[in-house]
DNA sequence: TACGTTTATTGAACACGTTCAAGTCAGCTC
DNA sequence: GAGCTGACTTGAACGTGTTCAATAAACGTA
């Protein structure tokens, strides 16, 4: 029918749907949510989620094509929030460590919700073959996204990479974050103290590393990986440009 | 009875069983391979596994807690047979690079046979709170094996890393195959051909960083890094001898 | 051998995610 | 209004991983 095409990551479009259609989907959502907070991932069943939302169980897989994609609902939210967070600290900081640590903490405050059930989602996401996957097509629109916040965190900045780093660094920047949830998702402490922990300390850690690039001690190190990178880019795209889509 | 030491992982033992039993599972874990590469981990089915073997449905689940805890069964031999594969390098190799290269490629090599299934297995292991999770307490046997095998990569080794590095530098080599075998469970590529290149490329880069580790320039971020992995370790030992132990 | 205990085995039953053919409803054209 | 079309809704049915109470087999002991 309508269905993909347009909405960031292809399933959770609103598009296409009748105005009572998207109540129903609105509905169903939050049920979802509600139950998940209330019992994690795993004990909220399909069909509660139905009961809740005082439709069919038949009818929730109209508008969502699996229990997972019902997680993908929230955390486009969750991005959302980041990306607007970000805007003010963007705005108001200059230095490249307090950007950089504040940008990432404020991922992890606005996750925080998520904190729970990351776990359950992470386990979806984990799968390559899993559209949920950061590295799949269809979060690619997110993906490019949180790139291009990490492009601003540098551009605003008070630190001038060398261009050649620069080209890259989003990229890199954006992996970074990756490894920085990866840790969150594993981090059972109190308020997640480890995980600002790590912040703080990989944040200088790397802001660090970017000033230090243009040393001549460093440059040839910095030269290899970087056409390292570019390499695995151009092999990258000769693969995913052939018949080999999925 | 006999198999090395206590299990590394602690669930896949086969201590406590009869000699009929251990030859039942035998079987069972025979019919799961078979149909695990014939047709997929997804479309292999318990029942089918357990028809294969010629048991019922029930009793292979009196061998095995799961059908992830199958795969689990060929990911342990699959690390002793990296173990072996190991002894032979560092015997031979000297060159640092060289030995963390090959090391990691016959990570790779060994692990081969499951990489279609990898992804199913991630998807349980990535979870924080399931035993097969690398960083579980039950993995912990696994994991000192492997930081083991990393230290003896460096020890026999060409390279002198500073005291404080060496003590560090296992668990942190550790995690760097870690992060190889992530990208390798995503990696689409014939052969695992990207994989490989990985490994060249960033085998070198970091066996240079430790090279360049003495430098004066680095050091104070060296310095500063190997502070920062203390606090947390003990960070964590103080948050896991306390009552919260799972 | 008889008996009790542990180990091994069974298959029915359960709960869940997912599918689907069949229905209902709303809006449109004639 | 009659009829058509397509969005929406339903719940029974399917296949799956997993559990469990019951049974059988093996083993030790008197």
């Amino acid at each position: 029918m309508n269905l993909e095409s347009a909405s960031p990551t292809g399933f959770e479009a609103t598009s296409g749907l009748t105005q009572k259609g998207e109540q129903t989907r609105a509905r169903i959502l939050e049920a979802a949510l509600f139950l998940f907070m209330e019992r994690g991932y795993d004990r909220a069943t399909m069909r509660e989620i139905a009961r809740q939302a005082g439709v069919s169980l038949g009818n929730a897989y109209y508008y969502f094509r699996s229990k997972e994609h019902l997680i993908q609902g929230y955390y486009a939210q969750s991005h959302q929030d980041h990306l607007q967070a970000c805007r003010d600290i963007l705005e108001h900081e200059k230095n490249l460590e307090d950007r950089l640590r504040k940008v990432l903490e404020a991922k992890i405050v606005t996750s925080e919700p998520y904190h729970q059930f990351a776990g359950a989602l992470f386990k979806t996401a984990a799968d390559p073959s899993s559209p949920l996957s950061p590295f799949s097509p269809e979060s690619q629109p997110t993906r490019s996204q949180a790139t291009q916040l990490m492009a601003q965190v540098l551009d605003g900045s008070d630190v001038n990479a060398p261009d050649d780093l620069a080209a890259e660094l989003p990229k890199l920047l954006w992996l970074y974050l990756m490894g920085v949830i990866l840790f969150w998702i594993h981090d059972r402490s109190p308020g997640c103290a480890r995980t600002f922990l790590l912040i703080e300390h990989t944040s200088r850690l790397v802001a660090k590393l970017i000033r230090l690039a243009r040393n001549p001690l460093l440059r040839p190190l910095t030269h290899r990986t970087l056409e390292m990178l570019r390499d695995f880019q151009a092999d990258d795209r000769r693969l995913t440009d052939s018949q080999d889509s999925l």
